[in-house]
RNA sequence: GGGAGUAUAGCUCAGCUGGUUCAGAGCGCCUGCCUUACAAGCAGGAGGUCACUGGUUCGAUUCCUGUUACUCCCA
């Protein structure tokens, strides 16, 4: 059989899934197994898949598919949210490119839009997922507006409302001037940015003093209703009372006293504007001060008449307040900075850096602003959400993300939850007017609402339905439950079997979106946890160490990368460096090491494609009895390395679980084993070992599987019809997948055995050391002869192995050690390599010189604590006697070394 | 400004309940090899006062204090 030297992933890659879409192999049912259960934290919509993605999603893939393995009913369910404000911005820029104007469309007309586009572009992510190797059921793929999630949705609103936790006020919230709409406390991001301060004169109203008062945002001055002083600030005392005049617009307004206010920034005066800052709100509301919004909506400045400055009175320079009606925030604080300027009215101008609040969706500047809102109240839902984590019902791995989220439910405030947008849950609220008040009405649908309007207050006219829709993550927080329709039929057989899930796997940077509120919605709903583990990955970083963005170009395109190595290589370099909550920084190379590995394992396969295999099932000859030995040692090593790898499991080391299935596979296997068992040129292999190495192999394959689907499924395939051309086809189409085997466990294993092997690989090594640094080659046959000390040294069992491997000629205990021979030491036992030509005395004295030095230093410290009477005292007997076995050790070792001196000189 | 976390080989990281035959892994690096599975490879090798300071202890990379640096979260 032909088999190409590299393995080439794209069409086997691509082979494979086809296979296990076919079969259904990633459809799962309730049935009577144990399930394992993980929702995809749903991506944007709007979204492509980046390497955030890609390594969530490898290590979803890899628990789900272990899982399977493991004979539970896995059923991973994907999904995307609808991300109202990303996909209205989406639709609204595609009309704007056709030449609609957003605002010419009627609502309905508008969703038309909005669904024709996320039908067409929406969702890119989880086809890209598929290339991946991504084991979802696909079947069971849910949006956050389908039918069953929307109603999910309005459902729990009713319900809320009902219960009076949600209600409707008007709070200063996050306002997004771009896209129009209030956004979360969650969805602001604090960046840095290079400003001014600037130092502003407020003139006594009827003196000719002044305070100066230092503002970032001049342009609010126009909103201006207070200044405030600390009360015990000896600079201001005097203002007691007093009232001051807003520089330029002539307004006077009260000067106020607080502790509020620090004195060590700038005047120690603050300027308050209560419309425009959280903080002057609060301010305001204690003081009872007048709040100005003096802005529109898109952050431009509102009419002069409503600015309210013409009615003031003003003894002062002014200047022209309504030239900047209509103007930008930031153009008019340019203007008014001119302004003020000519009218002497700022004291000087300072380079500042503060941070100032963006959308996390559009990247606008944050205006604060006062509006009526939808709020969720979070006093007691928090409570349980934090208590569950407390104790551990859910687990966070790693642990350390429990402070976070910790510090982050004691200091929650009430969640908005309303968006002025329409791509979203469209809030089931309706207005009424009875007797000139306006009142509300909740309902799951009009009718009901009409039913209620008609029964509370006798109201039959037309209602008016709330303009605005719900927040994203009003949807995704009950994804886990509504996934399964458990919202809308509590207690169904999918929520039932399915609820609560296994794990989620999701990045830090999304504690607050999803997994706190997840956590609430579901002690609220099915009064049980949405999860019993939640993994935290790290952020997947550049080379430098930055931030992977679309600003920086620094991210590469993840279909380029499984292109180039493979998506088993990819889904092994992310594994690789992505120890659980530690930053990834991705470097291509990792990739390449995946698919190196790949390789390796692909050329394994062709060395064992190769073999002839002997009808002779006599275990006689040298080497079927060595190969015996070999079978056994790696049967023994691979019950030890599994043992490790189902501890990194549990502890959800994934990185490290990876890498020891890749070193039991590449060091053991190939490099080891296969090197033991391997038949001369020209030779058959006797079929015993055969058919064990296939077995071996094949097991390996299912070890690896989670971590490199594609091509363990290959390899697996091919194994189990090594030298059946005639049954490959039967095989195939008998749906047998390595999907469904059951994952090896570990048993019981035979530790001497694995460290006699240790002995044999170190009088190996040993030799081949010898070879290399004398430069003597491989082909020329070596003797070794050793003394060993004690009965730690083993080397009868492996002594065909050593003889193969080292090609040694003979392996022999002396009792003296032979003249003219190289030395080497494996634990105590001093082995010798007879030489043939003269041995460089000066450089092998050198070498015995240089350990010694080490022994005796060694030996040094260990007498050092042995002569320390404290610590004979003191420590406990174990550890004493080591230290005496350290003392015995190292004195024979010395002992032995010295002997070699003496014989060399 | 408040809180959390991290500092171990050139790089990325292990090192659980303190004991120098535990200072380790992978990659990288150096040397020699195209040895008929694999140069996407084979064999061998070198690299670290475990950030700095003080303390607890018979003994600290491992526990505690402080300093410095970096990262993250929150306001």
């Amino acid at each position: 059989m032909e088999i190409a030297s590299k393995y080439d992933p794209r069409a086997v890659e691509e082979k494979w899934y086809q296979f296990w879409i076919d079969k259904k192999l990633f459809h799962s049912e309730p049935d009577n197994r144990v399930p394992y259960t993980v929702v995809i934290p749903p991506p944007n919509v709007t979204g492509v898949l980046h390497m955030g993605h890609m390594l969530n999603n490898t290590i979803q893939d890899v628990l789900v598919r272990r899982a399977r393995m493991q004979g539970k009913n896995a059923c991973w369910v994907p999904g995307t949210d609808h991300a109202s404000i990303a996909t209205e911005a989406k639709v609204v820029k595609m009309l704007a490119e056709k030449g609609i104007d957003k605002r010419s469309l009627s609502r309905e007309d508008f969703l038309k839009h909005a669904w024709q586009w996320k039908e067409e572009y929406g969702g890119i992510i989880l086809k890209q997922l598929r290339r991946l190797g991504a084991s979802c059921d696909w079947d069971r793929t849910a949006f956050t507006m389908d039918e069953v999630r929307y109603e999910s949705v309005i459902r729990v609103f009713v319900d809320l409302y009902n219960k009076g936790l949600i209600y409707r006020g008007v709070r200063m919230v996050n306002w997004d001037p771009q896209a129009l709409t209030a956004v979360s406390d969650e969805e602001v991001i604090y960046k840095e940015s290079r400003g001014k301060l600037f130092y502003l004169r407020y003139f006594v109203e009827g003196e000719d003093k002044y305070i100066v008062v230092a503002t970032t945002r001049p342009e609010t001055i126009m909103g201006d209703t207070a200044v405030c002083v600390h009360p015990e600030d000896e600079r201001y005392q005097w203002l007691k009372g007093k009232k001051v005049v807003v520089p330029g617009v002539g307004r006077a307004v009260p000067v106020i006293m607080d502790e509020y206010v620090d004195r060590e920034f700038g005047t120690g005066a603050l300027k308050i504007t209560p419309a425009h800052d959280i903080n002057d709100y609060n301010l305001g509301m204690k003081y009872n001060l007048e709040s100005i919004d003096i802005f529109n909506d898109n952050g431009t400045l509102k009419d002069v008449d409503k600015l309210k400055v013409d009615k003031l009175s003003c003894p002062y320079q002014r200047i022209n307040v309504s030239t900047y009606c209509g103007l930008d925030r930031f153009a008019c604080r340019k203007q008014i900075v001119k302004d003020l300027e000519a009218a002497g009215l700022i004291e000087k101008i300072e380079d500042y850096t503060n941070k100032v609040g963006h959308s996390e969706r559009t990247d606008a500047v944050i205006e604060p602003k006062l509006s009526a809102q939808w709020f969720l109240k979070m006093d007691g839902i928090s409570k349980q959400a934090l208590e569950v984590v407390e104790n551990d019902t859910v687990r966070f791995h790693p642990a350390k993300f429990k402070n976070t989220y910790r510090h982050w439910l004691e200091n929650i405030k009430d969640w908005c939850i309303s968006r002025q947008l329409w791509w979203g849950q469209r809030i089931p609220a309706w207005y009424l007017d009875v007797d000139g008040r306006v009142e509300t009405v909740v309902a799951l649908n009009e009718e009901e609402a009409r039913k209620i309007a008609a029964e509370k207050y006798g109201y039959t006219g037309t209602l008016r339905q709330d303009e605005d829709v719900l927040d994203t993550w009003f949807s995704s927080w009950l994804w886990p439950i509504s996934l399964f329709d458990g919202i809308r039929n509590p207690g169904n057989p999918e929520i039932s079997y399915y609820y609560p899930t296994a794990d989620l796997i999701t990045g830090p940077d999304i504690i607050f979106f999803w997994v706190a509120r997840m956590i609430m919605a579901g002690l609220e709903y099915p009064h049980d946890i949405p999860f019993r583990n939640v993994y935290f990955t790290g952020i997947v970083r550049d080379k430098l160490g930055r931030k992977m963005s679309k600003q920086l170009g620094n991210s590469p395109d993840p279909i380029e990368l499984i292109e180039k190595y493979g998506a088993d290589g990819v889904r092994m370099g992310m594994l690789l460096t992505a120890p659980a909550g530690n930053d990834l920084p991705f470097d291509e190379a990792i990739c390449e090491q995946g698919r190196n590995f790949s390789n390796k394992l692909w050329n394994a396969l062709r060395l064992i494609s190769g073999w002839q295999v002997s009808s002779d099932s006599e275990i006689s000859g040298e080497s079927e009895k060595n190969n015996a030995v070999a079978v056994q040692w790696m049967e023994q090593r691979m019950a030890q390395v599994l043992e490790e790898i189902e501890k990194d499991f549990d502890q959800y080391r994934l990185s490290e679980a990876l890498m020891a299935a890749y070193k039991l596979a590449w060091d053991d296997f190939c490099s080891w084993y296969l090197e033991m068992v391997k038949p001369a040129h020209g030779t058959p292999i006797d079929h015993e070992t055969y058919n064990a190495t296939i077995s071996i192999f094949s097991r390996l394959m299912l070890i690896l599987h989670p971590f490199m689907p594609f091509v363990t499924e290959e390899i697996w395939h091919a194994l189990q019809t090594i030298g059946k051309e005639d049954e490959k086809a039967a095989f195939i189409n008998a749906n047998y997948s390595i999907m469904n085997q059951h994952m090896p466990t570990s048993v019981f294993y035979d530790q001497r055995l694995l460290d006699e092997f240790d002995t044999a690989r170190e009088v190996i090594a040993g030799v081949r050391n010898i070879r290399n640094t004398r430069g003597l080659s491989p082909k020329e046959p070596l003797a070794v002869s050793y003394i060993a000390k004690d009965d730690r040294f083993q080397v009868d069992r492996f002594a065909g192995i050593i003889r193969k491997l080292g090609n040694v000629t003979d392996i022999a205990a002396v009792s003296e050690q032979p003249a003219g021979a190289l030395q080497f030491m494996v634990g105590t036992a001093e082995c010798y390599v007879p030489m043939s030509q003269n041995v460089n005395k000066e450089e092998e004295l050198k070498k015995l010189q240089e350990d010694l030095k080490y022994y005796e230093g060694f030996l040094r410290s260990v007498m050092g604590k042995l002569s320390n009477e404290k610590f004979v005292n003191g420590a406990p007997a174990p550890v004493i006697e080591k230290e005496r076995n350290k003392q015995r050790d190292a004195e024979s070792k010395i002992a032995a070394i010295k002997a070699q001196i003496e014989a060399l000189g």
